[in-house]
DNA sequence: AAGCGCGATGTCACTCGCTGACATCACAGT
DNA sequence: ACTGTGATGTCAGCGAGTGACATCGCGCTT
């Protein structure tokens, strides 16, 4: 029981709220003081004043607790792009999304990066975020299908945005300035275009 | 002990030959047949004569034993791309790196497609995919580097080739005729340069 | 106000992936 | 014959993840 279920003798409910944030917190705490491998589910839930067993009915697994976030992200690419004025292409749409996502990242500069440096440091970590990327490519082709664009032209507009999105991102998350995220990608979505022509 | 130690009055060595071998056609065998999950390493190991000790000493994990072969694709794509003409464009040589690994899964075409189905129906298998395919894009980069192309046009050259393969693969593997890949592959990059003009 | 169902959490036992340490033993070279 | 080596086996153990069941305040019903 401990720490989560201290009771004060004013009406406190059964337990401290938030359990979730309290794992999320805890994790990532110790994802960056000790290393991802390095730390147990059993202290993560313990710092949180919890039990691993409701550390796994929060999260999935031990990486998901990283990508929490992923589905409102992946929910504001899609309205982005379903929301796109119509007649714009492809390509446009999908880039207004990824643009979008990059000032969110930017919002949260620090926490971006030191998130994106636990990642880094971990190859299931890296794996895991791939497999999201993938999501967001999917989900934003899905969009398009819904706005009438045909396949492979759908799944190739939302592949090339994610490409963008990870090599803008890299090399921002790299930069110790506070260089333009969104610029930068846009940078990047005219060089893309400057490639393919080659 | 068992079977892989049968010895012969003849001089045959110690071991049954070819553990690593064995140790793959179980395994495929077995995802095959009752799914990847629901497949322990110690069956494997049972099926190919030896221990699951000896299975992770041939394979880092479970999954690996599907990916072994990702390493000569990447030499592959690299020399390709290494030996281009001299003045070919990035995309270009890329392009011509993918087609040729095109051709390869083709002449295993049957391989590839249980290969492929395989993986597609479980997400950690999914995951391992993605994180050797960016491998082939970081290595490819890194070898148009080498060709003197600056970044961020090395990293986005590559990642487009890496998209029209995923794309044009997957198309090709769903299809149940004998539709060619490196053509299929071919037209995903005029695609992708229409879309990129968008 | 007593009773009751529910939901969040805990407890326990178990499987399986994966690792380190050490043993075995045919074979090759001396 | 002697010995070193490499491929394999054996064993013990950790940690992730899961299923089944127990606990117990809270809030609703009556």
């Amino acid at each position: 029981m401990s720490v989560a279920a201290i009771k004060y003798d004013s009406g406190v409910s059964r337990w401290e709220p938030n359990a979730r944030g309290r794992l999320e917190r805890a994790a990532m705490d110790l994802y960056v003081e000790r290393g991802f491998e390095q730390t147990t589910v059993a202290e993560i839930a313990s710092r949180a004043g919890l039990t691993e067993r409701t550390f796994f009915r929060y999260f999935s697994d031990k990486r998901e607790v990283l990508f929490y976030g992923a589905a409102s992200l992946q929910e504001l690419l899609v309205t982005t792009v379903t929301d796109a004025p119509a007649g714009t292409s492809p390509i446009s749409a999908v880039a207004g999304a990824i643009e979008i996502a990059g000032a969110l990242f930017q919002e949260r500069r620090d926490g971006s990066r030191t998130r994106q440096a636990v990642i880094e440091a971990n190859a299931e970590l890296k794996e895991r975020e791939l497999i999201k990327l993938a999501a967001l490519a999917a989900a934003m082709a899905e969009a398009l299908r819904g706005r009438g664009v045909k396949d492979p032209i759908a799944s190739l507009a939302a592949e090339a945005g994610i490409a963008v999105l990870k090599i803008s991102f890299e090399e921002w998350v790299s930069l110790s300035g506070d260089d333009d995220l969104p610029l930068r990608m846009r940078a990047a979505f005219a060089d893309l275009r400057a490639v393919t022509a080659g």
